[in-house]
DNA sequence: AATTTTTGCTACAACGTTGTCGATGTATGT
DNA sequence: ACATACATCGACAACGTTGTAGCAAAAATT
């Protein structure tokens, strides 16, 4: 069932029919109720494909993520589904499972019309930005959130993460803490540099000494890290308080210190940014740095649609900052 | 950039260069290395949005799945992708939030050529499955996972449910448990209700009398279901075994526990349906049957590409069944 | 009454690709 | 030498929709 046939039916020529079921003002009332009344009953709906064809645009956005099992991007996905309903919209997701040649590959899948635009965190592993320089530069719309590449001129929304980490490192200080160990993912990602930053600057602030070899910067082998993390908190060394950039690093440090019978938070407290519902329910309760991952999602498509919609407006390269909130729980009484 | 363009620059008709760079055998190789050079010279990529009206084929499929913030659905989306992407596929993501009408929407919005296929797990609330007959009348294949809509012709892929359900039941029996409670969502869902009949099948065979006031039917709101289970809880007739068929319950039930001082497992004994990776660091560490979520995801995406690909092959009503497993941890020591 | 304007519809050309068919030239077989 | 097969390419018609241009007839203006 297409316009022809349709426009058979009512014996109007498809062009008519096309139009009085867009609302067109050069069709009159009558006939609009007849062809519409006539789709209804024939259930004909108009072959999207047909229609991005044409028109030149999709109705489809892209979501290029690193993970989805993840406490932090399933309620951005939320969000940004939220907004993508409202509006119409249909959400295409692409994982580059912290992989930049994936990443590359998928951006290139990306230039040839299949989206109107595209929302991305990037991943860990991604230290050349050309591939992003080239879409964009394919004039198809790109808004970063959370894990931003710094140097691309695009919409970015993420929260206060210098802030964040320097309230986390604080709270550690106040509990006590002397020995403050940061834990993270690759340095070359942006939130984790805000964040250690952010922790520099609090221990700087209480005058204590930052010491490199309580900064563990992590990598991908999550086998890997429980050894790093194991190694650290068998040695003399061991800190007394850690802030973790990502849960998982926390939930591995549950675990070592499970295994070394190393008691959270008598002998070590623990601070992580966390999105988890799960978190008051752990053994211990674990303090958290939360995001409003629904929010960043709903303002990055926002910002995203406006952007696709009224194309004649030059992309913006508005930053907007969310904040987190510190959650105490029992990982740092 | 497009083939016409291309063409020209190469001096060949825009048709040769369609067929040369789709291998076709009707060119010779030393054009089709010619055309190749240049296309990726001048970054030449084929519309897809073209290609896909052309093809009558988007390699583009739907997953509707109720929720995304969910231990089960990410690792199962995950599976869907890497098949996905082996295969060159793309993903789009509808989300239910358990409600029968955007569902309908949804699927009425695929109706129309936007994907050649569809993967979904059926919402809570859907009672009714004319939407889902219609679009299957439509020619758009259509698999289930999960949660399957009975009496559609249809592949679906499980885990094995009601074994699973007789499995947890006989854990808390051996345990020691006497009055053993369910929790499930809405009693309309196939895994609740097979979870259930599990449930009451290893009572029978543990000859323990069903009582129906320890059957608890949640619903979305979770201020209710969180009253629903204190009532219980309070009541004389408490349980001193839960068995939940969604985490979320389980989860629910620690937090009244907690608040109620009741003590787990010494007071009460807790196993639940969940693929949560904090499930071992709760307090206490929660006894879980776990889905293959991953592998489920894999097959279900198998067997759509399968049928999708072949068109000529009737659609199989085949039932895929993968085993659950049962991790033993403190909640029902 | 002659004119312009408006209304309501139709015809038609794109959007970029792919597959069918036909044309030409070259190799193979009798 | 002639017929047949094959290899290599070009011309062209779709796929279904939407926007522009055109064309009557009706309405409004002069």
């Amino acid at each position: 069932m297409n316009l022809k046939e349709l426009a058979k039916e009512l014996n109007l020529s498809f062009s008519t029919v096309s139009k009085a079921l867009s609302d067109s003002h050069e069709i009159s009332a009558a006939t609009k109720n007849r062809v519409k009344a006539k789709a209804k009953e024939l259930n004909y709906q108009v072959n999207s494909i047909a229609s991005s064809f044409r028109k030149q645009q999709t109705r489809t956005i892209a979501v290029v993520i690193p993970e989805v099992v993840n406490d932090f991007f399933g309620p951005v996905i939320n969000g940004i589904e939220s907004i993508a309903q409202e509006k119409g919209y249909h959400v295409l997701i692409y994982l580059t499972h912290e992989d930049m040649e994936k990443e590359i590959s998928i951006i290139k899948l990306l230039q040839n019309g299949r989206v109107d635009g595209i929302l991305m965190s990037i991943s860990e592993q991604t230290s050349n930005t050309a591939h992003l320089e080239e879409i964009q530069a394919k004039g198809v719309p790109l808004v970063f959130f959370d894990r931003i590449a710094e140097h691309i001129d695009a919409p970015k929304v993420t929260t206060d993460d210098y802030f964040s980490g320097i309230k986390a490192t604080e709270h550690l200080i106040q509990r006590g803490c002397k020995r403050i160990a940061y834990f993270c993912m690759s340095k070359n990602l942006s939130i984790s540099n805000k964040r250690m930053n952010g922790y520099l600057e609090a221990l700087k602030m209480h005058a204590i000494e930052p010491d490199e070899s309580l900064i563990l910067s992590c990598e991908r082998d999550s086998e890997k890290n429980l050894s790093l993390i194991r190694a650290l908190l068998e040695s003399k060394n061991r800190p007394d308080g850690i802030f973790a950039s990502v849960e998982k690093l926390a939930i591995a440090t549950y675990e070592i210190c499970q295994q070394l019978e190393i008691s959270i938070p008598e002998d070590i407290k623990i601070i992580t940014f966390s999105n988890s519902y799960t978190a008051p329910f752990l053994n211990p309760s674990l303090t958290t740095i939360t995001q409003p991952a629904f929010e960043m999602g709903r303002k990055a498509a926002s910002i995203l649609f406006n952007t696709v919609e009224k194309k004649a407006v030059q992309m913006p390269t508005e930053k907007t900052e969310l904040v987190s909130v510190l959650i105490e729980r029992n990982s740092t009484l």
